[in-house]
DNA sequence: ATGAAAGCGCTAACAT
DNA sequence: ATGTTAGCGCTTTCAT
């Protein structure tokens, strides 16, 4: 129960020499040292077994090994994967550790968090898929702390000091709404919770965009609004939508969903209102998550780049202030892939609709 | 791009007092202050925007407003719900935020993590499912952290210096094993990775003992060895199990799985081998995750009280060191119970194999 | 009712 | 090649 951690001072005094010899080991300036020094110093150190206080140093240096990360909820599975990612490379590959923070996609959340990690001396942090407003960023980027803004664009035409990182949510709906046009499908939805986030208007787009050149019939299904945070609650409410969807002669036969959690809550959806998946509809999810692999059926799906964007991600956010390279920019990612597994299916009749909303 | 937050300092200066009379504002002790100077100081704070650095006055107090929280793998989605749920009690309740890490279950990974988060000025840590050697945890006690270990027990006899939470896994797989003895099953298996912790041995435990009374045959399969932190990998065990299980004609007909991740594996990889779940194998599983809730068939499961288990986990790690209820001690939660869903069923065929292995 | 001052453990000039 | 020293922003006696 003895919180008594040895100090430099103590170091130096058992090593015999002054504390900037000691910080100087601790801090590799050891290149004009004598080499006797340096032993004593170091044979002091785990003699006492010291370490050295990050927070002392930090509160000098203004500079903390930490970064921050927000993400609607750790209890959804894909943001937990991120963070993993996230996690594992920021320590791996910059001795950094992470403060997470479940932000609900809740505006006053996020802001406290932003005002404790600035308390904590934390000035870099990673946003994942976070409110359509995205000003309160840009006050933290202002405040001095580097920011890292996942799944969303940065704003057209402004001059953003928030980084971005994104899928090329776009093609990925275009590649999940092909799969289903080369299926055979002409009556298409793109089913999603409601609210929208630029990621989500990007996939939209990409469904639209590949409905219309397909002649296909296209609309938007929302499952209603729900406190949308993205775990348990979006699972449900893709098994509304699926249950409603089974309840309505005039579906759709061809889903893109929003994600994969989604996509799996609409398939349990659709069985219980007695459908068969892919027989009766087809559904297609987007993210490429290890849980999409093993449903039934396997859900064909478009696979994210996770571990490269994570990576990405880090990279910016450690980026330092000087650099070349410091501008903030945009990155989206073009790499994702259609995984093609079981969920999808020629549609159950050749019923021809064309002419019905185009 | 300015890091010019404004000082207790600038604070005093701007308000005509001097820093102790804003200290004592930050802190609460205002009874006894002129009303007008309170309210000088309180209009100066936000005139300058002030946030007091929580940097600073940790290294005063050595007191720090932060957890460790050390999972195997935050990729698991169970062990992303239960941290959601430590992150949110932690910091609704007590104010503090959550440093992270993903230990892989490797020893080197929770040590490193140890001493960062000591040198980090953090003393409270909550480590789910550690490695069977606790002795590191221990040491960590000893050097002045409260932790908390869940889903292990404390070592009968020994006095430990470490707080143990974990559900009744014993009682777990009691109920699961039940579950299928009841459905007429009595050719029994518990499925589980390869490797022994301590949760594995008691859930191992309750279902060799119903299998034993209810005169059935119970044996203990495992998946193989795999890097089983816990997330996609513990899946791809449990599919290859299922397909091993499949090739077998003398598998059992009742499966109790270590978790539910592991039974969604099972469950798919018993498809690969072309049988059906309940018709051919019966599967439960032990979480009561929400995902067991959209698989197909739903999975019946063990309904641990995840949310009751992480505030008790947060009280203990909170406990102040005086306290009269500050020894650690052992908190198994009682309250598991079954969710029958639809992977459980009567056997395919009456078959009598009780002199077999018996 | 408020202020002065001594650190907390470390870093980084600036001596020597 | 090593030592001295002045802080980093805050808390907390102890004075006034």
């Amino acid at each position: 129960m003895q919180d008594d951690m040895s100090t430099i001072q103590d170091v130096a005094r058992h090593a015999a020499v002054s504390v900037s010899t000691v910080s100087n080991v601790l801090n590799g300036r050891t290149d004009q040292m004598k080499p006797e020094t340096l032993e004593r110093v170091k044979a002091s150190m785990d003699a006492l077994q010291y370490r050295p206080s990050t927070l002392a140093r930090q509160l000098k240096t203004g500079q903390t090994p930490l970064v921050g990360l927000l993400v609607p909820s750790m209890a959804n599975p894909m943001y937990g994967y991120i963070a993993r990612e996230i996690e594992a490379c920021a320590q791996e590959q910059y001795g950094h550790r992470v403060l997470i923070g479940n932000t609900y996609r809740d505006a006053g959340k996020e802001a406290a968090f932003f005002d404790d990690l600035f308390a904590h001396g934390v000035r870099r942090v990673i946003v994942i898929s976070s409110l359509a407003d995205e000003s309160h960023l840009e006050r933290a980027a202002e405040r001095g702390m580097t920011v890292v803004s996942y799944d969303r664009r940065a704003t057209p035409g402004e001059q953003s000091k928030v980084d971005h990182v994104t899928a090329d949510n776009e093609a990925a709906a275009r590649l999940a709404t092909g799969c289903l046009v080369a299926a055979g499908h002409t009556r298409l939805a793109f089913a999603t919770v409601a609210g929208i986030t630029e990621s989500r208007s990007d996939k939209i787009r990409g469904f639209l965009e590949v409905a219309r050149d397909a002649g296909a019939d296209g609309q938007v299904l929302d499952g209603g609004p729900a406190n949308e945070y993205g775990d348990a609650v979006i699972v449900e409410v893709g098994r509304a939508l699926g249950a409603a969807l089974a309840a309505d002669p005039a579906r759709p036969t061809g889903v893109v969903a929003v994600n994969d959690l989604f996509a799996l809550g609409l398939m349990a959806g659709l069985r219980d209102g007695g459908l068969r998946v892919p027989d009766d509809v087809s559904v297609v999810g987007m993210d490429g998550h290890f849980l999409s692999a093993i449903s039934w059926p396997a859900l064909t799906t478009v696979q994210l780049p996770v571990t490269e964007m994570a990576a990405e991600m880090v990279r910016r956010v450690m980026r330092h202030d000087g650099d070349p390279s410091s501008a903030p920019g945009q990155c989206v990612f073009p790499g994702v892939t259609l995984v093609e597994r079981a969920s999808v299916a020629p549609p159950p009749r050749a019923v021809e609709s064309n002419g019905d909303n185009a």
